[in-house]
DNA sequence: TTTCTACATGTAATATATTACATGTTTTTG
DNA sequence: CAAAAACATGTAATATATTACATGTAGAAA
């Protein structure tokens, strides 16, 4: 599916990067959505270079630190609108190994149940502030005359805050159902 | 993590099981939330075997059909017990082409972007659909005298079941809601 | 009785992703 | 000015997972 291409590709065709700022954004920003290490964008960056969906050019930083910024190519700008309409099945389905330890759960005493879900839920809330917290960020900038970072980048990353903030409260009602049936008590403190 | 030894161990833990019934049992039961195909099962359950947490017997089908049973030793029900109480770390972001698509929203046209939605609106609708068939049916055995499987499993995916039905709900909630700041129309006769 | 489907077990090649290894420059801070 | 942090780019080894290759038996249906 080569889904880290399309990411890449994406990004570029908003402003020329180097592989540096790609993973600086996969960390800064992205992170809450989608993920990559430098060690797998530095070779992806070679292919799309060798596939002609991007070009480069040598920046010198300082005296000499040679950084490749990438540019993309019309071939990309091509193929990213392709693959932006393209109608691929559904992801596979998540590996989470809380859901797996649930369906086990008749294996688990009553307090050993109790620890993981506690466990979990504040995991999981902590995810959600996050989410929330930078979710605020955006809409005060989204309501800003010049805000710092590009607007439709804004409004879009604003979108998928929100969807992070639904998937993780449904999540957190989710584990309050289970407990429920299991009839754990939770330090839920909300 | 070797999160699928931990879903092959909790399985066989159950009862004894050959390879091919822990690829129908993922195909046929858990595939909704784990998922695994028979070319990664039979390599892991030879590791299991290395590592003495499984054993096996040769089991004669018909004629000479050999068939392998394995069983869990106690050294795997200590591992298993072990793992269903570690404290992991939450998963990997799942990474889903459609949020993808959503990032880079700006550059399709509302045309495009309304049939890339209408189309992932239709797939997450039939997997809700999907699950709540299912969930309906767990729940029906779970009133039973003898339901046709344990007690104990059906409650298990009944409690998964139900967290698949609240994350896709969610998922589907975000999708009206993002289609509405885009202000696209959706096919949504509900 | 033949043919198809389900049963049953594996390996090989490839794709995707993480962790660790490896090296060097520039800028900031103490 | 020295040290630390950030900038910058790669490769190697390993883990995880999918698709394709490969083979044979048993039971059911036509």
């Amino acid at each position: 599916m080569r889904e880290l291409k399309y990411a890449i590709l994406g990004l570029i065709n908003r402003t020329p990067m180097t592989g540096y700022d790609i993973t600086k954004y996969f960390d800064g920003v992205l992170y809450r959505f989608w993920d990559a290490k430098h060690s797998q964008i530095y070779p992806e960056l070679k292919k799309l270079l060798d596939e002609d969906l991007l070009s480069y050019e040598v920046v010198i930083q300082g005296e000499k630190l040679e950084k490749k910024l990438y540019s993309i190519t019309e071939k990309g700008k091509a193929e990213l609108q392709d693959w932006l309409v393209a109608d691929d099945p559904l992801p596979p389905i998540e590996k989470d190994a809380f859901r797996l330890r649930v369906y086990f759960a008749d294996n688990m005493s009553k307090e050993q149940l109790a620890a993981v879900f506690n466990r979990q839920l504040i995991r999981r809330k902590l995810r959600l502030e996050l989410q929330k917290t930078r979710s605020a960020e955006l809409k005060a900038m989204m309501a800003m005359d010049s805000p710092p970072e590009p607007r439709e980048s804004v409004y879009n990353e604003y979108m998928l805050g929100r969807g992070g903030i639904m998937r993780e409260t449904a999540y957190i009602e989710w584990i309050r159902e289970c407990a429920e049936i299991l009839s754990l008590e939770l330090d839920d403190t909300d």
